[in-house]
DNA sequence: AATATGCGCAACCGCTCCGTG
DNA sequence: ACACGGAGCGGTTGCGCATAT
C-alpha cells in the first residue's frame, strides 16, 4: 500500500553488524537511553534503520542478556508457556529473564519442535500425535525449510490461533499472569510462573 | 582432502497494535 | 471518530559453521 518505508533504505547498511557499529550503538544508548528508535541511528551516527538498531540492541547488545545454552528448566518452561500462549514469543520471553523473543523463537524452531516430535507430540497443538512419526529419532526428514513451513501455516496471522482455547484450562492449575512485564525480576522462572 | 548437506543464529520484512494530534 | 506515525511482533530468509559422505 502507500505506506512510507520505516527508513531510507538507499542510505542504510544491511546485513551483519560490525564491531564499530555495535560500539556506537551501545555507547549511544548508554549515554541517552532507548529513546526514539527512528531518530536514533542518525543521532548515533549509524547508517542503519531504527528497526535494525532496536533489534540489534534487544537481541544481542543488551547487557542483561544471558546467552549460552538453554537449561532443561528453561526448556520445560518454554514448552509450557507455548502450550498456553502459542507463538507469542515476546510474552514467553517476558517470562524468561535474559532471553529474547528471537532467541526463543529460534530455539523453538530448531530444538524444541524436534524434541516434541520425537516424543510423539504435535508441537503446534501439544497433543499426542495419532501415529508416531517415522523420524521419531529426531531428524525431521528433508530440508530445514520443510519444518519451518509446517510451523508457519495456519496460526500465523494476527490472532492467537493456537490450541489454548481448551488447553489452558487443563494445565494443572498453573495460573499465569499474562500481563506484560519486563523480563527481569524472578530469580527462578519456573517458580515465578507457578507462583503467579 | 574435497564436496555436499544439514544446522543454528542473526537479521530483514511486512503486518498489526497503540498512542497522539 | 478518524488518520497518521512509530514501535513492536512474528514469520521468513541468508549466511557461516559443523558434520557426513
Amino acid at each position: 500500500m502507500g505506506r512510507s518505508p520505516c527508513c531510507e533504505k538507499a542510505h542504510t547498511n544491511k546485513g551483519a553488524w560490525t564491531k564499530e557499529e555495535d560500539q556506537r550503538l551501545v555507547a549511544y544508548i548508554r549515554a541517552h537511553g532507548e529513546g526514539c528508535w527512528r531518530s536514533l541511528p542518525k543521532a548515533a551516527g549509524l547508517l542503519r534503520c531504527g528497526k535494525s538498531c532496536r533489534l540489534r540492541w534487544i537481541n544481542y547488545l543488551r547487557p542483561d542478556l544471558k546467552r549460552g545454552n538453554f537449561t532443561e528448566e528453561e526448556d520445560d518452561l518454554i514448552i509450557t508457556l507455548h502450550q498456553i500462549l502459542g507463538n507469542k514469543w515476546s510474552l514467553i520471553a517476558g517470562r524468561l529473564p535474559g532471553r529474547t523473543d528471537n532467541e526463543i523463537k529460534n530455539y523453538w524452531n530448531t530444538h524444541i519442535k524436534r524434541k516434541l516430535l520425537a516424543r510423539g507430540i504435535d508441537p503446534k497443538t501439544h497433543r499426542q500425535l495419532i501415529s508416531a512419526p517415522a523420524t521419531a529419532t529426531g531428524a525431521p526428514s528433508g530440508g530445514r525449510r520443510e519444518g519451518q513451513q509446517a510451523a508457519a501455516s495456519p496460526q500465523s496471522s494476527g490472532g492467537a490461533g493456537h490450541s489454548s482455547d481448551d488447553d489452558s484450562a487443563s494445565l494443572g492449575g498453573i495460573d499465569l499472569n499474562l500481563s506484560l512485564s519486563p523480563p527481569s525480576q524472578p530469580s527462578s522462572p519456573v517458580a515465578a510462573v507457578v507462583a503467579n
